[in-house]
Formats: C-alpha cells, structure tokens, sequence
DNA sequence: AAAAAAC
C-alpha cells in the first residue's frame, strides 16, 4: 500500500508540476484576454507565446489563393514582399466572420462505415443524456475549454461509448485524443474500486503512442480529465516500472499509457499483466502498425486477453496496407474518415521552395530567418545528426533561442526541449521525425521541412504540427535536385489540400518512372548527403569526393543558378528539372 | 524505399 501511495504521489506529483505549468500558462492568458480579436478561450497565447511583437509583419495572415498571392507565394516571394505583407480587410472579415459562425474548427465531411453505426452527437451535453456520462468528466472537460464537439468527437465518441471497435481518421489537430480518452475514462466509470470485485483486478485501459513525447502529453490530457476523482492514470516509464513489481500496486491502475517497447519488456519480465484490459487505443495507428512496431504491439494486444477487450485505432492517415492489418486486429469495426484521408488541413498554407542542394539549405533558411517570421518555428530534418549540426550552425549564426530535439538525446534534455517549447522559450526547434506526430504545440504557426520529407504520411503529419484546433498555419517544404522522385507525390498532396503548386512541377513526369531513372544514380548520393552533417563536415566530404565526381561536376553546373536564399519565382523550372520533363 | 523511434 505504501510503494502504491509512492507510486501514485510520485507519478502525480511530477505531472502535476507539468500540469501546474499549463495551468499557470492558462491563467495567464485569461488575463490577457482581449488583446487580441481572434483568440479565443482554449486558444488564449500565453505572453510567453505571444510573439507578434517580435514579428513586425504581425500575424501571417493566409491571404485568399484566388487573389494570385497563394501562387506566389513560397516559390516566388520575395523577402520584400513578406515584409510588407499586412492583414487586408477582407482578411479580417473573415477572421471575425470565423469568430462567430463558425466553430473553433473547420466543418469536414465525415463519412462513416460498418454495421449499425450509433447517431453521432451535437454537444457535449448529449452525452449526458444519452449515455450518462458522469458529470464530473463533463465539468473537467469545460473546465479545459472545451465547447462543442469537432468532427470527430461527435462521431467517435457515441461509437466508443457504446462498446463498439473503430478506425478513426481526422485530420491533425482535430481533437482526436479526446475522442478516445473521454469515452474510455467514461466507460471505466469510476477509478477503481477496491470493494467492486466485478472490475477485476488490473489495468483497465491501455493507450499507445509511438513516441515518449507523445504518450506524456496524453498523459497530460488524461489528468486534467482526471481531476478531482482518484485515477489511477500511469505514463509508463521505467522509473514507474521498477514500482510495479509489487502486484498489489499494479492491479489498482485504472489507466497506462506507454510505448510499446516499454510495455513488452514489462511483460517479458513478468512485472505486469493485461488480462484485466477492457480497452486498448492505438493512437497514430499507421505508425504503430508499421514493420518496426508491428510486432510490439501484436504482443501487447495478445496480452489482453479479456474477452470483451474493445479496441481502437487513431490517426490523421491511414495507407491502404496498414488500415488492412488494423481493420483484422478489430471486431466488427466502425470506421470513420474525417475530411479526406492522407490530406493535410487546408488552414495550413503549404509552399515549395526549390534550394538546389543540400549545402543551398542553409543559407536559404539564414536568410528566412533574417526576416519577420512567427515563432516558434519548426524545422524538420531527416537524421539526428543532422538536427544536431543544424541546430549548432543556427547559434553560430546568431538565431536566438535555438533547440533541438531528437531520441538520441537524454530523457531529461528531451523533456527540457519540450518544456522550453511549451513555455514559448524556444523560438526555432530544429528536430527529426520524433515530433511529427500528435505533439499539440498551439504556438506553432510555421513549420519548415528542412529535409524533404519521405513519404506522404510523414508530410502531413510534420505540417500537421501547426493550424491546430482551428488555427492558421505556414509550412514550407525545401526541394533539392536529389528530391526530384518524391516531388509531385507531395505537390499532388499541396494541390489537393488547397494550396497551389507551379505548373511545371505538375507536368513531371510520374514518380515511379523518374524513381527508376534516378534512383541507381541519387540514392547512392542521397546516403552519403543523409550521413553528413549540415554545413561541413572534412570526413563526409572526402567521402563525398569519392561518392562520384560526376554529381558534382552536375551540382557545380546548378549553383550558378544561385541559392535558393535569392531565388526568385519558380514558375519556372530549375535546370535540373527542366530535363527531367 | 528508408530513417527514426521504441529499450
């Protein structure tokens, strides 16, 4: 009993600290209300967050595609033009119009699939009435701001709320956490009882992220629907782990929330068992049931081997092979698409940037950098060296407030990086793909792909961390000459969430036969540049110079054109693309 | 297709 109070009053009190730092953040804003006309209450900045002052363009407004501006815009516009771009009229028109009509998020189209599929709901309030809710959840949940329901949550909810398994896909940002975590904790009914034999003994409900980072914010989440009632909710970690051997201790949680590989090792060890779990969420499903993790969570999912164990999936996208392996995992499933599958939200203005090579990278985003710009800004890289080197070159040049994050930092560094982001300290995060999914930062208006992004599903996720809960976003994506393969696929992703894409780029040819035509050559040297830190490294160059002196000889040829940092529009192809057309 | 992340 006492290690239980231990393991309670020590996991709570360190998220409470966590907690409490929202709170004050929160309270904050409350203060600060009415600066500004478009804050609304859950989406208040904190002062910390309110970087307009630093920004002298104000906020980048997303101007209307069809005034030609959306065209210009990433391939060709220039710094001046950036600079000078104010809020139009029309701009706040629709910024107020959007206040009041419309809800704190975009309408999307949702289409429901399965047999019997329950009535989604209106309100929050419905769902008192229709399957008890307790009221205490309910208060939590407007204590948190929390309105009306998006379009998830009004469908996903009923379906969880009635026992039945679901595929859900809605766009980031859209509220899918809630969505799992208010029926599952409604459904628990209350934490665990010692004197109600029929609950069991044991965990109740499982949830899954695939990243450390990930699992904490839920985690953050569960609480604050958690207050004032006695959950038992565990971010399983190591530390927490080592506190489970007792199994006294273990079978009074009501709520773990992990990573796989965690979770599997505790099994193996015998430290913990799951036969009493009634609910299991995947969130970011696509990447759970990817080849690395498949196997994971195939072991924890047969551990649960209650017999009315519900499951459920989560994500923003969804690719046809891993929606196959997860419409098997559940019992005759629901599944609901919310907006269109695999597309990003078309509140984030999405642009290309032609930056030639690698080494063109970071002169080019020197000299974004040197304009007004809306931090906190996130650059994705490809490799972790990469964020490390780029992060480090960024201080040299002065940038303030520089950070980095990746999974070969310590937990503590990790922890540290995302504090100083959540506190608005950091006003450009360099990191790797650890952060492209689920991390809610509000503050995050821009996001840069340093590197090009290497699929679609990694695309939209990293330009998913900004225009969240209904809020505008900026992203640009870097293209080199070594990207040519993967290029249209992404333009295809732009154009068919609204933003707009230079014509030549449309006309490429497809990517399997330029994939086929470049790959031998490219990926050799794709490897090589991967490898290499950004800006100079003595050792990977030599390597380079050995990598071919012929792709050099072709790189040299393209540098004349200039780097990206002076590009003017790209309605016209760069050379190199020119002769791939 | 491949890196990152999971420990």
């Amino acid at each position: 009993m006492e290690a239980f109070q231990l393991l309670a009053r020590g996991g709570a009190r360190f998220d409470k600290r966590r907690f409490g730092e929202d709170v004050q953040l929160f309270d904050k804003a409350k203060r600060d209300k009415g600066k500004g006309v478009e804050r609304v209450a859950e989406g208040d900045l904190p002062a910390e967050l309110d970087f307009f002052k630093y920004a002298q363009g104000g906020p980048a407004k997303r101007s209307a595609r069809a005034d030609g501006e959306g065209e210009a815009e990433g391939h060709g516009e220039t710094s001046d033009r950036r600079k000078k771009r104010k809020l139009t009229d029309e701009d706040v028109e629709r910024t107020e119009k959007s206040d009041e009509d419309d809800p704190p998020m975009p309408r999307h189209r949702v289409t429901t699939k399965g047999s019997n599929v329950p009535e989604h709901i209106n309100s929050f309030q419905q769902l008192q009435e229709k399957y008890q809710i307790p009221y205490n959840l309910l208060s939590n949940l407007s204590q948190c701001g929390y309105k009306r329901p998006t379009g998830i949550q009004s469908h996903g909810i009923p379906i969880l709320m009635e026992s039945r398994d679901i595929a859900a896909i809605s766009p980031t940002g859209t509220g899918k956490t809630l969505s799992y975590l208010l029926p599952v904790m409604s459904l628990l009914g209350s934490p665990i009882s010692r004197t109600k034999a029929d609950l069991g003994a044991g965990v109740r409900a499982l949830i899954l992220a695939p990243t450390r980072e990930l699992a904490h914010q839920i985690h953050n989440e569960c609480l604050k629907l958690a207050q004032g009632r006695k959950w038992r909710v565990v971010l399983f970690s190591k530390a927490t782990a080592s506190t489970l051997a007792d199994k006294s201790v273990r079978d009074k949680i009501d709520i773990i929330i992990s990573t796989p590989l965690r979770l599997v090792s505790a099994l193996q060890t015998g430290s913990l068992e799951l036969h009493n779990v009634r609910h299991v969420i995947l969130d970011e499903a696509d990447r759970m049931l990817d080849a690395e993790f498949l196997s994971q969570v195939q072991e924890v999912i047969a551990a649960c081997t209650h017999p009315e164990v519900q499951k459920a999936v989560f994500s923003a996208t969804l690719p046809a092979g891993a929606e196959k392996v997860a419409m098997s995992m559940l019992r005759d499933p629901i599944r609901v698409v919310v907006g269109l599958k695999d597309t990003p939200l078309p509140l984030i203005a999405q642009s290309l940037t032609y930056v030639a090579d690698d080494p063109s990278k970071l002169p080019t985003l020197l000299q974004y950098l040197s304009q007004p710009y809306n931090p906190p800004l996130l650059v994705f890289v490809s490799t972790q060296p990469r964020a490390t080197s780029l992060a480090e070159e960024l201080v040299l040049n002065g940038i303030p407030n520089v950070d980095c994050l990746h999974a070969g930092m310590t937990r503590k560094e990790r922890e540290d990086a995302v504090t100083r982001m959540r506190r608005g300290e950091s006003w450009v995060m360099v990191s790797t793909e650890v952060m492209a999914r689920g991390m809610d930062f509000k503050g995050v208006r821009e996001v840069i792909n340093y590197d090009f992004p290497q699929s679609v599903q990694s695309y939209v996720h990293r330009i998913g961390r900004t225009g969240r809960a209904g809020r505008e976003g900026k992203a640009i994506t870097y293209f080199t000459n070594d990207d040519a393969p993967f290029l249209k696929t992404i333009a295809n992703v732009l154009l068919q969430s609204g933003s707009s894409v230079p014509e030549w780029i449309l006309k490429l040819p497809k990517p399997s036969k330029m994939k086929r035509r470049q790959m031998g050559k490219v990926k050799r040297a794709e490897a090589v540049n991967n490898a290499s830190r950004v800006g100079r490294n003595d050792a990977i160059k030599k390597k380079e110079m050995i990598a071919g002196s012929k792709r050099r000889k072709e790189k040299a040829s393209l540098k004349t054109q200039g780097s990206g940092a002076e590009q003017g529009s790209h309605s016209e192809s760069p050379d190199a693309y020119r002769s791939l057309a």
